[in-house]
Parts: C-alpha cells; structure tokens; sequence
DNA sequence: GCAGCAGTTCGACACTGTCGAACGAGGCCG
DNA sequence: CGGCCTCGTTCGACAGTGTCGAACTGCTGC
C-alpha cells in the first residue's frame, strides 16, 4: 500500500516515535516506553541517551522530558516564509479581539489534515482549557475544524475524514459522516461556524475560516462559556466580529 | 575529552543537524545543505524525505522548512512537569506588567547554558525586536542572561563562561571575562541587572532572577526604548516592579 | 541478604545509512 | 533549436551501525 516508502531513515522514525511518546507521557522511563512501542530497552536507551545529549529531552532520575529546544524550532516554524505573515497579522487582530470582547480568542491553521493552535490570547474573562499553544485537535470536532474543512476542495474533505475515525469528545459532536458534510456545507453558506459544546462541555465556540493561498488554511475563533453563548451577543455580535476580522486577517496577510 | 559517547544513534544526530539548518536557513534545499553540511546529496536527501513524511519539515518547490509540529512538542515542553508552574505564574504577572506598563515583558528560561524565550507578551507601546517565542540568546549579552549568571553557583558561570566566545552584539556588549564577573557580583548584591544597548541599539531592559529550584532558574524582564530608559521610571520603578513580581512568581511556582 | 526490578553495558548479527556515480528534468545561453 | 549546466532523484554496494537478547549493576523492599 505504501506508495512513497523509498529510501527513508528508520531509525530517524524511531527516534521521533520516542519523541512524540515522551511528550505524551510526560515523565516516560526507559521500560515503559520499550514495553508500548514494542522496542527493545537497549535501542530505547540509545535513543534516549542520544537524544538527552542533544538537549531535545531532559532526564529527571529515571524519567525523561521533552525539551524546551522544541519550542525553538517551533518559533522558527511559526516565522517560516508560509506561517510569518498569517503570524503577525493574527497576532495583533487576536491581541485586539481579546481587550474588546475579554473573551479568549486563536487562531488554527491546517496542517495536513490537523488543526494546530497557532496563536492565542485570553482576556480577563476568560475560561481555562485544555487547549494552548501547539495542541492539535481534529478538525471534525470543532467550530474552527469545521471552517477549515468548509473552505477546503472536497476531494480533501472527503480524504481528511476517512483518516480520521470522528471520535466524539461530549455528548453533543457530530459523529456521522453525513451529518458532517450538511453543517459543512452550511458553514460554506454563511460564512462562520459555532461549536455548542460538541468538544468540552461548558464551551462554545464562533469561527470563521482565513484563507491565506490554497496551502495555508487557518480559522479564527472566539471562545466563550455557555453561559454567555446566547442572545444577540452570540447570535449577532461575536458572528460579525469573526467574520471581519478574519477577512483583516486575509487581507493583512496578502500584502506585507 | 568525549566522556559521554557510549552507544549512540549518529543518524538522529545528522537528522537533527539538518533540521537546525533548515530552521536557521528558511528555504533550505538539498544541495545547499549538502554542502554546508559536508554530506553527500544523497543522504541529506534520504533525511528530508523521511523528516518531511513526518510532518515535521514541509516542502515548497525545492525548498525546505521546519513544520508546525515543533509547535506542538514546543508547547508540550512548556508544560512539563518542570515548567508548568513556572509557565502558568509567569504568563499571569507577565500579562499583568504588560497591562500595567504597555511595554514588553518576557521569561527567559536557562537551558543547558544557554537563555530560551519562554514566554513574552507586549503591550500598547511596545517595541519590536527580533527576539520571540523560542529564541535562544547568549547568557553574556542580556540583562536576562547575566542575570541568570547571577544566581547560578560560580563554577557553573565558569563553566557556561568558558563554552561561550562572548561575540559582541553591539559596541556596548561586554566582552572582557573580568567586567562580566564583576558586573555579576554587582547584580547579585542589588538583585536586579540592566541591559543597555547591550544587545541590540536603542533597546533597554531591566531584569530580576527567577529561582524555581536549582535546576529551573529563569529570569524575568522589561524592555523599553532607550527614549524611555531614564528617569525615576527607569532607575526606581521597574526595577522594583520586576523584583517585586519576580519574587512573586517564585512563590507562586513553588506552591501550585 | 536475597529477590525483583530498574537502568545500563556488552557482543554479535543483519540491516541500513552512507556514499559516489548515474539518471532525468528544467532553465539558460549561445 | 540544441547543448550545457545544475538541481533533485535514483541506484548499487559496502562499511558501519542500529538492533536485539543476555548479562551486569545498583537500588528497594520484603
């Protein structure tokens, strides 16, 4: 099945499995991450030793960490010629959002057939989540996953849900497929998405899709507690402000 | 000299180096990492394609770049179990200096001898610089890394001292070992440092040691035009508002 | 003091990361 | 239009190394 298998570095894979487990399992010890990824502890402890040496983890007693020289390569990602623009030009509108509303506000971008939080900023009324900087959610459960997928081509909706298996994460996310596409296609309608809790409970969401070039694809959302996710502010005000400031965005990207 | 060799994975080495070259050169292409590198094309090839599959370089025509799921590693770095609570209590005061000043306030982190961008935030006056998310800079040539120095037990600051070429950033940067130690000595007895147009031309900061154990220290800082860097503002208030909010965040990161 | 379990080291084999050479696709210039 | 350079890609072959299991060490707790 693999089609693009060629001439790649295994142990390069190895490596990076390690990696994305210990950041997972925050604390990882030698054994434990031999025993789940069905390794050897001795290629394990190459790894990690490596690893460690280089400074991408860091070892508490037995129990290892990732570093904080990630979060170099991830600034550096964040100003790559595709992402700095949409950077700068979110940053500021997002800084602006969150002093008018107070609410907590961000910005997704796609990255392939994932949403990852890119920038986000939190007023003073704002509410805790698990989300923050780097987290990746699916884009099916989601106010800003689903304007993305709204303004994708549908050939990559359609490739995007298969290889992902629409795990509902509250009582209220949409799991079927069909479904899926209808809210889709009205999100395509009207230009802006909300989320009632489909994600976490106690949570809404309003987003609208930034298209900066058929390759970098991001949504801006305003996040609030149900609490205030009601009446015009929500219905009217929030939609409004999402969508103009999202198209701020577009255009302040563009030229800069 | 190695002491530490033992049994390690070279490739994840090369793996690494080609990354770090592909985020401090953005657009890097095969030939040219090839060479700078010393490698054959072939390898440098075999490296990306398997670094790329992964998602964590992306690829434009034949230019190369370091892709958003260092992002994620990055966050997932700041919210171990080392630094969550210094990232949570740092965040909050940040933000409440930024609010309260409207200049720029940061937490640099000291890693490994060298000081990383933890997390900024800036406010309505603010400057820009080149400085952000991740960024590691030299311990000699900020009022942060000298202030790190500080408070680091002596034969450490030889140790990182000795591993540093002290590179001069701009005609004030101190370059002489001896100025560096006492300035030290000097900061250690007054509890804060200054940064004059140390780094970068027409940028000051004021900066106070954060200790959060013996193996998480940071440092907290403001940053403000030269223009502004005068005065009761300069000379009394924000070094007593640093100290102040730096001694509060390490309590604040001890108990949470 | 002896199990039991952790991380670490060791030795040996098969595998694979490495290289240089050859291939194919553009772009540039004569 | 055609040859030439350059770049990315593929190929084959060898040396090197990533891999494993077994043995070793140090710790903890019965």
């Amino acid at each position: 099945m693999g089609s693009t298998d060629r001439k790649q570095i295994k142990s390069t894979r190895t490596a990076f499995t390690i990696i994305e487990r210990v950041s997972s399992t925050d604390g990882a010890t030698v054994s434990e991450l031999a025993e789940t990824l069905g390794r050897s502890k001795s290629t394990v402890h190459a790894h990690l030793q490596t690893l460690t040496e280089m400074g991408y983890l860091f070892r508490i007693d037995d129990e290892y960490h990732v570093g904080l020289p990630f979060l170099t390569l991830g600034g550096a990602a964040r100003s790559t010629d595709r992402y700095q623009n949409l950077y700068r030009a979110a940053k500021a509108e997002i800084d602006d959002i969150v002093d008018q509303t107070g609410e907590r506000a961000q910005v997704v971008v796609e990255y392939q057939g994932e949403g990852i939080y890119f920038y986000q900023s939190r007023g003073h009324r704002y509410v805790q989540t698990d989300s923050q900087l780097g987290t990746s959610v699916s884009l099916h459960s989601t106010a800003v996953g689903k304007t993305i997928l709204s303004v994708l081509p549908d050939d990559r909706v359609e490739e995007i849900l298969s290889n992902s298996e629409l795990r509902p994460r509250t009582e209220h996310t949409v799991v079927d497929r069909d479904e899926l596409r209808e809210r889709i296609e009205t999100i395509r309608e009207r230009g802006y998405a909300y989320d009632r809790e489909e994600r976490i409970e106690g949570i809404c969401c309003v987003a609208a899709p930034i298209e900066c070039g058929p390759e970098t694809i991001a949504s801006l959302s305003v996040t609030v507690p149900t609490k205030r996710a009601s009446g015009e502010y929500f219905e009217e005000e929030l939609p409004t402000l999402v969508t103009n400031v999202a198209r701020v965005i577009e255009l302040n990207t563009q030229y800069s």
